[in-house]
RNA sequence: GCAGGUGUAGUUUAAUGGUAGAACUAUAGCCUUCCAAGCUAUUAACGUGGGUUCGAUUCCCAUCACCUGCUCCA
């Protein structure tokens, strides 16, 4: 079958009120989208059916909702306040842009790595190894700048230096923190895990592809805590884990596959990291990564807050910090990915009909109600649609043709679409038509809850 | 950030140096008893800002946004 492009997509999702540009009336600002009235359902529907798998189902795991601002020590203990700053330079010549320090890397063949040297070191180390650019083979750089990727704020309503502030550049760091409150609030035994999703911000240099990757994200993350040298039991239990989620929101197997990071790529922080990989319009690319943390980040946040993050073993009266098992995935990439998978055109009878193939836990509208004759059957069906509305997102259409509300359900994934006929009126049944299979059955209105609901959980 | 492309109703598009025509969609009504029927009516567009010009949606410049590729993606 052949791929959705981007742009086709893009037009899909604002035509049908998934997603729409950010401020648009005033032209937008770059790579900022809004979720409409369907896209806001599917993406709750995605969080949801997260939490269900990782949180509620799960023995494990306890939940959370961490602050999106917190002490800016925070950052500083993690890490991101250094490492965010990639050093880069541009080649005067050919306008290429680069990493300074990797740039050194490479040409030196690893002998030499930029870690930890100064802008004024990089800018030397070039010159003097005469590196020139890989592309072009000018010698003719920029200075270097740097690229905070956290975002800056500030608190209180004078602005001075003390009260910056950053917008939190992952989940994560809130559970990190809250460690020590969960374990004890909760009785929690390692291994346990804590998860959270929410809003995460960060300056990336080159953001694009729609909502694949953009500087206001949501993110779903879990760390699970566990005993050092279990970690890589556990590393292969989430990856297995959260690719058998993926299959049951029903992404296609063909569209998804594992990609282990080599040992260069890994950040310094890692152990080993696997990515889940999506086969997006533009080609392959990260949807979720699972990262062996080591205690690299209880470590760092005991060095530099004080406290003593170890956990006391009940079994072995041993204190040690646990390792980390991250899975952590974008709701927006999830989004787009079910968005590219579900998004079809079919031949029906020569005639093109547009359908979102979604799960139906995961489509936004559960079920449409239709009178088949507004004047006869309105009233009916209003009082249908009153009743399921208690349970799940209906809508009620009365305008056109059958076959056209037909249509238009199918066009953004309903899976059941109720007709209300004269049989309604004087035997109390309903037809209900499947989107998929274009088949009906006709089942009595006490029993349609029961019908739907029981199609509806996953 | 670089290079290329695009920008006219919600979508797809037409024409034009004298401010725009259509199709689909949508809305209302009539009709209609299960897969985009028909009829009538209606809403709705030149991304933004400059310049040239008597006059710019059209020509020029800038800018913004999106798409594609590169680069990047602790």
């Amino acid at each position: 079958m052949e791929k959705v492009t981007m742009e086709e997509l893009v037009n899909y999702a604002k035509q049908y009120g998934f997603v729409f540009q950010g401020s648009e009336i005033y032209g937008g600002l770059a790579n900022a989208w809004d979720y409409g009235p369907l896209g806001v359902l599917l993406k709750q529907n995605i969080k949801n059916l997260w939490w269900k798998k990782f949180i509620q189902e799960c023995p494990y795991n306890y939940g959370l909702d961490s602050a999106i601002l917190m002490n800016p020590k925070v950052w500083i203990a993690s890490g991101h306040v250094a490492s965010f700053s990639d050093p880069l330079i541009d080649c005067k010549q050919c306008k290429s842009r680069y990493r300074a320090d990797k740039l050194i890397e490479d040409f030196t063949k690893g002998k030499i790595t930029g870690d930890g040297l100064s802008e004024e070191e990089l800018i030397k180390l070039i010159k003097e190894k005469g590196i020139g650019c890989p592309k072009c083979g000018s010698k003719e750089f920029t200075d270097i700048r740097k690229f905070n990727l956290l975002f800056e704020t500030s608190q209180g309503v004078t602005e001075d230096a003390k009260s910056k502030l950053y917008l939190r550049g992952e989940t994560a760091q809130g559970i990190f923190v809250n460690f020590k409150n969960i374990e004890r609030s909760m009785r929690a035994k390692v291994p346990f895990g804590v998860g959270q999703y929410g809003k995460s911000f960060r300056n990336e240099i080159t953001p694009g592809n729609f909502i694949f990757r953009t500087r206001e994200f949501e993110q779903m993350e879990l760390e699970f805590f566990c005993k050092p040298n279990t970690d890589l039991e556990w590393f292969g239990f989430w990856k297995n884990y959260c690719w058998d989620f993926l299959k049951l929101l029903g992404l296609k197997e063909e569209n998804l596959r594992f990609r282990d990071h080599a040992k260069e790529e890994l950040t310094f922080y890692s152990k080993a990291t696997t990515d889940i990989e999506y086969n997006y319009s533009f080609g392959w690319g990260e949807l979720w990564g699972i990262a062996d943390r080591t205690s690299y980040d209880l470590a760092v946040h005991m060095k530099h807050s004080g406290e003593d993050l170890r956990y006391l073993d009940p079994e072995t009266n041993e204190k040690y910090l646990p390792y980390v098992i991250e899975p952590a995935v974008g709701v927006d990439r999830i989004f787009l990915s079910i968005l590219t998978d579900a998004y079809q055109k079919e031949v029906v009878d020569d005639e093109e009909r547009l359908v979102l193939k979604i799960k139906p836990a995961l489509a936004p509208i559960k079920a449409t109600i239709l009178p088949l004759v507004k004047k006869f059957h309105a009233e009916k069906a209003n009082d249908i649609y009153n009743m399921l509305s208690k349970y799940f997102s209906c809508t009620y259409d009365e305008a056109g043709s059958i076959g056209k509300r037909y249509r238009r359900c199918d066009a953004i994934g309903t899976p059941f679409a109720i007709t209300v006929d004269d049989n309604s009126l004087n035997n109390n049944t309903v037809t209900i038509r499947d989107r998929d299979t274009m088949k009906q059955v006709t089942i009595n209105i006490e029993e349609i809850k029961d019908y739907i609901e029981s199609k509806i959980v996953l």
